[in-house]
RNA sequence: CGGGGUGUAGCGCAGUUGGCUAGCGCGCCACGUUCGGGACGUGGAGGCCGGAGGUUCGAGUCCUCUCACCCCGACCA
């Protein structure tokens, strides 16, 4: 069995760390607050992308590409998402630099080169891409406009965390433009749907679907959708958003269109998005302590082979039944790695594939060849038992989707574990304590979710969508409440 | 931006009241023995002790300045 994960915070935060670097999936970077993302870490990631973008283009959407670079009096436009990322900008004031007249090999900023106007590196991109859209959007039949951009952000942030959030990071934002209200807001849906489907279906993390709070919403939306998922450690992690910008920055950029009936009207809009602190969310959502653990659909290698042997003839006769296996499983669509190299012994690759998170392990040994078996050992629940080589792709096939199935339904059960509802001031306090999500009554007011972040450091994570409707008293005010919503300690 | 801390080999660290050729573990390289759960032995490579200035016969160690990073807080759609 895996061991256990110490859940104390500090604990968590240094296994956590430890992980992603032993992993060799990131490292911190020379640059303050970024992170280099290694290799192994990039192929998962790409096998995000790649799930994602098939889901974008399966509704509808293209993709398209917009500067990194934002001038401020665009920036400022839409006055209440400037003023939500104002405190995190990096800003670009000139465009040269000079030799030190009075440090010899050194450079400076040459004064002479400063811009007129600063440029900011983009947070998010809606201003860029609205001030664009003025020009595309005339008439109604140029609606909608369903584009997607695979970028770098960057965001000042005073504190960082590898993956969960770093000054720069990759993530795609989606940018909606439609006729209607309904449209933009189906829209806004859709996409949060296909957020949820994704973590479900590939990172095997179930999510809870809400939207945010006043509060919490993202700075020039008129409503923010999001999916939540709780962590090992029973702290909440905001995995996705997805915006109803309503005509806010339609009347910012000025982008009409010349509806059927010949009338001007602003643009509907959504945009959404998600970030590569889904490879936290992976991470911290399966991880024991033997080091990752990746879902099948998402591993870069999906199955290892590790070799046993003593001599050239025995690895020679090894790799021969190995080739036939790899040719099986590449013909199902499984990617499988042969690790055949002859300077680590197997215990260390063991060790070492586990550490990464390959699913599935297969050890072929001379026993092996001999009984016509393979020993399989599974990364999720770390059993091992000897399988017949004939059809061994089926099983592994099999297999690979019940590890998924497993990761799933392993998630589900420890977040349902670790969420409760509570009636009382006192009950709320004691369940903060043993993390996780804590379904409570609130009273519908920011001052009062206000006063309770300031107590505890809990925010509302989100009002769940179909919310159940059921009176009771706010835990803070005693006022009335027509449902619970979704509090926990937050990333 | 406040409070605290750390900078010595690729990584993790020790280095006493200033003293001799700056150490230890892991990792790395070579050779040999090993190889079904992170092997072992022997030998070896690798340091402007974060930077600048000062005190001193002598500075990793003391003083001043400076830079970087980390932690706690504030901040974080």
């Amino acid at each position: 069995m895996s061991k256990e994960i110490s859940t104390r915070a500090e604990d968590y935060s240094k296994w956590y760390n430890d992980l992603v670097v032993k992993a060799n999936l990131a490292d911190h970077s020379a640059v303050r607050g970024c992170m280099v993302i290694k290799p192994y870490g990039y192929s998962i990631w790409e096998k995000m992308q790649a799930a994602l973008d098939k889901m974008f283009k399966d509704t509808g959407h293209v993709n398209a590409y917009f500067p990194l670079f934002v001038p401020k009096s665009l920036f400022e436009a839409e006055e209440k998402n400037a003023e939500g990322f104002a405190k995190e900008c990096a800003i670009v004031t000139h465009y040269r630099l000079k030799t030190d007249p009075d440090r010899p090999g050194k450079l400076m900023v040459d004064p002479t080169a400063k811009l007129e106007e600063e440029l900011i590196v983009r947070p998010t991109s809606e201003a860029i891409i609205w001030n664009t859209y003025k020009s595309w959007i005339t008439s109604y039949r140029d609606l909608p406009i369903l584009v997607n951009q695979w970028a770098n952000v960057v965001r000042w942030e005073m504190r960082t965390r590898l993956f969960l959030r770093t000054a720069e990071f990759l993530w795609q934002e989606g940018h909606t433009a439609h006729a209607t209200k309904a449209e933009a807001i189906e829209e806004t849906e859709r996409m949060l749907e296909v957020y949820a489907h994704f973590a479900e279906e590939f990172l095997a993390m179930p999510v809870i679907k809400g939207i945010k709070t006043a509060n919490e919403r993202f700075a020039g939306a008129e409503e923010t959708y999001c999916i939540e998922a709780l962590m090992q450690d029973g702290k909440a992690l905001q995995a996705g958003t997805s915006h109803f910008l309503g005509q806010n920055f339609a009347k910012a950029f000025d982008v009409k269109y010349l509806s059927k009936e010949n009338k001007q009207e602003f643009v509907w809009a959504t945009s959404w998005g998600v970030s590569t602190r889904l490879m936290g969310a992976l991470i911290m959502s399966h991880s024991d302590d033997n080091g990752l653990v990746i879902p099948p659909k998402l591993a870069p290698i999906q199955v290892v082979i590790v070799p046993i042997f003593k001599t050239d003839e025995e690895f020679a006769r090894i790799t021969e039944k190995a080739n036939a296996i790899i040719k099986a499983l590449n013909d199902k669509g499984i990617s499988v790695k042969f690790d055949d190299r002859d300077t680590y012994r197997p215990g260390f690759k063991f060790a070492e594939h586990e550490l990464r998170g390959v699913p599935v392990r297969m050890a072929i040994g001379p026993k092996d060849l001999e009984n016509g078996t393979v020993e399989l050992a599974r990364r999720d629940t770390l059993e091992k038992k000897p399988v017949a080589m004939e059809g061994i792709e089926d099983y592994i096939t099999a297999l690979l989707d019940e590890i998924q199935k497993n990761l799933y339904t392993r998630a589900l059960e420890r977040r349902d574990a670790m969420t409760h509802s509570v009636d009382t001031w006192a009950d709320f306090e004691a369940a903060l304590d043993k993390g996780g999500f804590i379904m409570a009554h609130w009273d519908g007011t920011p001052e009062t979710e206000e006063a309770i972040k300031d107590k505890t450091k809990a925010t509302i994570r989100c009002i769940p969508l179909n919310n159940k409707q059921e009176a009771g008293t706010c835990i803070l005010t005693g006022k009335p409440s027509a449902q619970r919503v979704v509090f926990a300690r937050a990333y």
